[in-house]
DNA sequence: AGAAACTGTGTCCAACGGATACAGAGTACG
DNA sequence: CGTACTCTGTATCCGTTGGACACAGTTTCT
């Protein structure tokens, strides 16, 4: 599972390079996006614990080592299924101002999350990116140009909103709701404790739940204290919170 | 590896329960404290690939399937050292403001994530959490809990700082530095693609990439989005971004 | 003193990721 | 047109992992 520095070097080059066209030997029968699209479908449907060599193989009619041929590795598997999965960002509407426009860029990876909950689990960490993931964070910083913030900022910026809906995506349940499990289990713990957490019981006595609740109010907040400093840093008028948020 | 009915149970009795005290048979050699420990230690040099009960077993001098006798599996061993890395919260600041014990204590949090890098992965998805883990977000709803916010916000305000301080815990390196290796890599990548990527190469160029910058920057929008919304709520002064951010 | 309960150990197994050697298929070159 | 070369998919094998299970030793209660 450990990725050596030769499996780099070749991730690298299946990531960014262009595919190369053998010119000898059999015809391939299988191609790098349609082994990354089945993985992506078992890892969907069962997780990355249930996301095998063997399984991707059976799926596709082929042998295990067959994959290998392709791949070099489970994790460089992963690296491609999630550049897969993420897909090229949402093309900018035009003409909007950059809050609207993070706002949906926001929800539109928050979506791709939570669409493939294993993602989470393998954006941990510093790794190789792809074409694509470049390209999601290539609009923020766009979206930001004009607005005074500094080449760091616009990064952390970036960051931040990254952070925001990857983080909420393993909140939310994929797509088919179970409802208030976690809520529930919540309040169920909670139980029979409430002078050892008394805020935190009186917290949750008016919680709905929303699902999309928890997202919505983060990045309210978020593109608030952003627009708070873009006000202050261009000399303008201080924040107004709008309506909508009272 | 995957959690069963009765080991999330058992998981409920060792996180929760008072620790019992046989009465028959040899006195137990091992500690579920001490078994933490070492998972905890291994894990922080190795990571959680490198944790395996076989490691955990031979650094506390006992058969692998010894452990077997006080956990049930690997992944309640981890919900085991999760909680016992985070630790109790620090004790609240008297008569410090909401804002500045909620800066506190999302960079304690932050400290504790990047002290233990497998804390992340660790903490994706829903699972059953522990005292500590309870008494964490027990603080941040008590520091909030005379703002005017409801409990749904409050609860919101948690996950979203939550959600900041381990993200950045992430990105960046435990605590010895390799240095920019982040930065460096990322504008290798650059390189030769300036026309694909022009914002984020001219974002990048002005980069000083500063450990704790994009936490410093993050927690700082956050708080301001957050006071904007209590002030507005209040019916005060729009808010001010303090000079220090300018 | 015996029975009961609990501990740690030794052995065994299935599943996993991966290495390696090989046989067939297809292409380029003489 | 045949032969050599190259690439493909497969079969077999191995080390490591998490975990089941039965057993023997130890301590305590009756």
């Amino acid at each position: 599972m450990e990725t050596g520095d030769a499996d780099q070097r070749r991730l690298y080059e299946l990531l960014w390079g262009t595919p190369r066209e053998p010119r000898r030997g059999p015809r391939p029968t299988l191609t790098l996006a349609a082994i990354a699209r089945a993985g992506i479908t078992i890892a969907d449907a069962e997780g990355l614990d249930g996301l095998t060599m063997q399984r991707v193989a059976e799926s596709l009619d082929v042998t295990k080592m067959a994959l290998y041929r392709y791949v070099p590795g489970k994790a460089e598997l992963v690296a491609l299924m999630l550049e897969a999965a993420m897909g090229e960002p949402p093309p900018p509407p035009e003409g909007a101002d950059w809050r609207s426009q993070l706002d949906d860029w926001a929800r539109q990876l928050f979506d791709r999350f939570r669409r493939h909950p294993w993602a989470h689990a393998v954006t941990v960490g510093p790794r190789l990116p792809g074409p694509n993931e470049l390209a999601w964070l290539e609009r923020v910083v766009t979206a930001l140009t004009d607005t005074g913030l500094t080449g760091d900022e616009q990064l952390d910026v970036a960051v931040l909103l990254i952070g925001h809906a990857r983080n909420l995506a393993q909140h939310a349940p994929p797509t088919d709701a179970p409802g208030l499990s976690q809520e529930a289990g919540f309040a169920a713990l909670l139980r029979g404790r409430e002078e050892r957490f008394p805020a935190l019981t009186a917290a949750l006595r008016s919680a709905r739940g929303d699902g999309d609740q928890a997202l919505d109010f983060g990045l309210a907040r978020i593109l608030d204290g952003i627009q708070a400093l873009i006000t202050a840093r261009a000399g303008g008028h201080p924040v107004v919170v709008a309506e909508s948020s009272l």
